[in-house]
RNA sequence: GCGGACGUGGUGGAAUUGGUAGACACAACAGACUUAAAAUCUGUCGAUCGUAAGAUCGUGCCGGUUCAAGUCCGGCCGUCCGCACCA
């Protein structure tokens, strides 16, 4: 019995698909496409582990679905421009390029090890030239079409990486690679309109064209974007009020809650507001309170510890509805970012306001006042404290007015806006909601009087109903050299003009790898790449030195993967054959960012005529993350994986015993070292081990730990499988199987119909993405086919000539072998060849299951006696309730717990259960 | 604060969507083989009581619906994730 050695199995098999092309994305033919893909990786230096969880996956896919006969397109590249490279440069010297592209290297390498089924001869890099200038050419479309332009505005500005970063990338209000606190700039930009569309992006969300996405990402993505309506008016100053020049008008607010209207008590405007600005150049005072708001951080920490703080100007605004005088405030909590950067104050109904105005001194005053309230009775009131559990011993009523208050957080129950509504006739509608905005509009729900107050502001001429995104246009300009170059030319009398086509690409000029030490961009430093002729006039002029965010590299790249003409971007015939990805396969941490802007470049793209689809991704998935135990040295130093070694909970250095301590199970980073290498791995197991591992126990989108146990039970595994095959294979090959016996006994039988119910499980967990369950199912078709006798060379002869035992062992064995295939392709080839198969098994039909195999003739039910399981039941499959209750009532178990008792009735669900009930 | 997900043995996790809780695997323990170890194979493995047959309890906690609840409903507790001075 020869032992399964994967170093020499692994090598092999990935020689023999690579020679015969096996997973090239056939020209569209007969078969139905289906395109899978994984996100594809930045280049960071090595794969780890969790790349190889995540395009194992990805494979199972691609291999199932291949050998369901679809014409498969599982491509693989490199999202290869960013930071790190830049990084590098400066610590190391050398230049980004020679960087990336030996990561590249080093990582298809490494890829490829892991045997994984994907069409090499599609693969690029971002960085490619070749890729880059169509990407300058959709931008200089889309500029066209006024997507694209250029304002100037507020950024948040990384010192540390000197660039610019969108919102998204500010997390915690650091750069979301340096960690940084991020400063505020103005620089002029490049935007992409994303807001414009907005509406729709969201409306996919909940119309069914995203039902293959997780709800988790389709929320996330809806609260992102926003959306909420409301209600944008001015308020006009007051009486004797000399408003500023350009400022006439009054201060425009935005409000989602327009129904508190009776409640504002002042104006509070953004520090970055012009109106701010404009007192500030006369008001010193004003202008250093402004430089303060500034300084404060955006993080959560300062957020929480902010005291509200404002400066009032000498300016007061009238109240729409009555001769209120409201004054006006810059405060360090309103948004410039966000409606008209000004809002009204209303601290009956907002805990925020309230704290404003009480440090103020600012009058607090409801919204909803009951000129006729009466008090509520007793009942409500009850229900009210029990609903909103309401201390019985706060007070009901005021005694200074007809309102009614609960409890010590002054809640009213005019305040129910806030309080969501009991049924409607819990309460005397009239007396909660008040009559709203004087005469006959009478407000009887919150969303009433939202409607009411817009229209009669409407009326007025004050304002207008509106609706605000919390989204914002896509900053894509970064000050940096390892980016898709921006193909704009500043014109000294032209302005911006767009590089003409012809002149594409804009490729980035050769920069010395010194260059990078020196903070900034070396691309402003390139004189003589930057200074150029202004293409409308030929009069001097100077390049963008702005490139591209790199998710806008991967924003269009898979539809790239799927066509690449050397003469546009895509082809539109060949790019709609495939699009939209059938499965992608990434990160959550993706679920913002790239998948928001993914699904804006199709729609963008679809509009210059370029694709047909505005959902680029059918089915998401995103899958978890591979964690790890962290390692340090006595000097707290990390350590390698590698370098540690457990015995019994304590761990100890490798190379010199000494003591390390295991700290907490995190996500793999390099700086922690809780990495895994899948070289490694790869040596000592084999890529199929691994692969296995990576995809068995842990439901697929949940995290998984990676344990050397883990591994060592995988690799158990495959030797088992070979173990079981390798043994049957001569006494296999020697039979005829093109025939199947008439007659088979009854070993043979229940092995088939163990085989059948294997294929219908497994293959129904892949369809689900449930590979932990097909796994699990594997092991207990393996541990079946070990328990039948093993295989004799074929003696006997039956009346048709085919001995049924061997048939339905060789059937085993060969639907083994196909289904293991997407998990373990290499041992499953090696099985294959050994059994006798055809060709090779990633080619090999996937198998079907046969339903008169998978029908059961008889069942056994479990018989509980009062909810209790007391007996097991063997009926045949098809009996009927009554002989079924029979049946169960003559067991010996149930009467021993039904003596003495009256049966008083009996309840059988045919093929689960019966429950007898007897007092 | 707002929104969402989740809570099952020593561990990772199953449970046909209301029908035998703990599939499958890891770890552990015992046995076989071996001079020995490794590998492999066999068995045990939620808790308590019992020699056993068996009984009782058991899916974060409390209560409810049902012949039947891990699953549904109400209320707590806890963990994780997303958003957040968003007006």
């Amino acid at each position: 019995m020869s032992r399964y050695n994967p170093k020499v199995s692994e090598p092999k098999w990935q020689d023999r698909w690579n020679k015969a092309e096996s997973f090239k994305a056939a020209p569209h033919g007969d078969k139905p496409a289906y395109y899978v893909l994984e996100m594809f990786p930045y280049p960071s230096g090595k794969i780890h582990i969790g790349h190889v969880r995540n395009y194992a996956m990805g494979d199972v896919v691609a291999r199932y679905k291949r050998a369901c006969g679809f014409n498969v397109l599982h491509p693989m590249g490199w999202d290869a421009f960013g930071m790190p490279a830049e990084n590098a440069a400066m610590q190391t010297g050398s230049h980004p390029a020679t960087w990336t592209y030996s990561n590249i290297e080093a990582m298809r390498g490494q890829l490829k090890r892991m045997g994984l089924a994907i069409d090499w001869s599609r693969e690029f890099a971002t960085c490619d030239v070749e890729y880059y200038r169509w990407q300058q050419l959709l931008f200089l479309k889309f500029w066209e079409k006024g997507f694209a332009y250029r304002k100037e505005s507020l950024v948040n500005w990384d010192p540390v990486d000197m660039t610019v970063l969108a919102n998204e990338q500010v997390i915690d209000g650091k750069g979301w690679r340096s960690g940084a606190p991020v400063e505020r700039r103005k620089l002029s930009q490049w935007f992409l309109k994303i807001t414009d569309m907005a509406d729709d992006l969201l409306d996919a969300l909940d119309d069914g064209r995203l039902k293959g996405w997780p709800e988790n990402v389709k929320l996330m993505q809806r609260n992102w974007i926003g959306k909420s309506k409301g209600l944008q008016m001015k308020f006009r100053f007051a009486d004797g009020i000399s408003a500023p020049q350009g400022f006439e008008d009054g201060v425009e607010i935005y409000t989602t809650r327009p129904d508190t209207l009776y409640g504002a008590s002042f104006i509070a405007i953004s520090p970055d507001h012009p109106l701010a600005a404009h007192y500030a150049q006369t008001d010193e005072k004003l202008a250093g309170f402004i430089g303060e708001c500034q300084k404060t951080g955006t993080s959560e920490e300062a957020i929480e510890k902010a005291e509200k703080r404002g400066y009032r100007l000498p300016l007061d605004c009238g109240h729409p509805f009555d001769d209120r005088k409201l004054p006006v405030y810059v405060a360090n909590f309103v948004l410039m970012q966000y409606g008209t950067g000004a809002i009204f104050g209303c601290p009956a109904h907002d805990q925020r306001d309230h704290d404003f105005a009480s440090k103020y001194g600012l009058p607090i005053e409801w919204a909803y006042r009951p000129d006729d309230a009466e008090p509520v009775s007793d009942e409500v009131a009850n229900r009210f404290r029990e609903k909103f559990s309401i201390s019985p011993e706060s007070v009901l009523g005021n005694p200074q007015s007809d309102d009614v208050w609960f409890g010590d957080r002054q809640f009213s129950v005019n305040y129910t806006p806030y309080i969501p509504p009991l049924g409607p006739n819990d309460y005397n509608s009239n007396h909660i909601y008040r009559k709203f905005l004087g005469g006959d509009d009478i407000a009887v729900h919150p969303g009433d009087a939202i409607t009411a107050a817009i229209k009669k502001i409407e009326e007025m001429g004050q304002g207008e109903g509106k609706t605000q995104y919390r989204l914002r246009d896509w900053g894509v300009s970064r000050q940096r050299y390892w980016g898709c170059p921006i193909p704009a030319i500043h014109c000294e009398t032209c302005g911006v003009v767009p590089v003409p086509e012809k002149d594409l690409p804009v490729e980035l000029p050769e920069v010395d790898a010194e260059e990078f030490k020196t903070p900034g961009n070396p691309l402003d430093r390139a004189e003589g790449w930057r200074n150029v002729a202004c293409p409308k006039c030929g009069g001097p002029a100077r390049r963008e030195t702005d490139t591209f965010d790199t998710f806008i590299d991967s924003s269009w790249y898979f539809a790239r993967f799927a066509s690449q003409p050397g003469d546009a971007p895509v082809d539109k015939g060949t790019v709609d054959q495939w699009l939209p990805v059938n499965q992608y396969i990434g990160g959550i941490e993706h679920a913002i960012l790239h998948l928001l802007y993914a699904r804006y470049f199709s729609r963008a793209m679809k509009a210059c005529g370029y694709l047909s689809v505005e959902e680029p991704f059918e089915n998401l998935f995103t899958q978890g993350m591979v964690v790890h135990a962290t390692f340090r040295d006595e000097n707290g130093a990390w350590l390698l994986p590698e370098e540690v070694i457990i015995e019994k909970g304590a761990a100890r250095r490798a190379d010199n015993g000494a003591p390390v301590s295991i700290g907490p199970i995190e996500k793999m980073s390099k700086s922690k070292k809780n990495v895994v290498s899948p070289d490694h791995i790869a040596d000592t197991y084999g890529a199929d081990a691994a692969r296995w591992f990576m995809l068995s126990d842990s439901p697929p989108e949940r995290d998984v730990e990676w344990t050397d146990a883990g591994v060592e039970g995988a690799w158990k595994l495959v030797n088992r499988i070979w173990d079981a095959c390798e043994p049957a294979a001569d006494a296999l090959k020697a039979h005829d199987f093109s025939k199947s016996p008439t007659d088979i006994d009854e070993p043979g039988l229940a092995l088939r119909r163990t085989t059948h119910a294997a294929i219908a499980g497994v293959t129904d967990d892949i369809d689900n993405f449930r590979f932990n369950k097909a796994i699990a199912r594997i092991y207990e078709f393996l541990n079946a086919l070990k328990k039948t006798p093993p295989m004799k060379k074929p003696g006997g002869e039956p009346a048709n000539g085919v001995k049924a035992e061997a048939f339905a062992q060789a059937e085993a064995l060969s639907v083994l072998a196909r289904l293991i295939a997407p998990f373990t392709p290499h041992l499953a080839e090696e099985c294959w060849a050994a059994l006798g198969g055809e060709g090779l098994v990633c080619d090999a039909p996937w198998p079907k299951a046969d339903p008169a195999l998978l029908k059961q003739d008889e069942v056994t039910l479990a018989v509980q006696v009062n909810g209790k399981v007391r007996a097991q039941l063997s009926v045949s499959a098809d009996a009927g309730k009554d002989e079924t209750e029979k049946a169960a009532l003559s067991l010996d178990d149930v009467q021993r717990h039904t003596d003495g008792k009256t049966i008083r009735k009996v309840i059988v669900v045919p093929g689960r259960i019966v429950n007898i009930v007897a007092t």
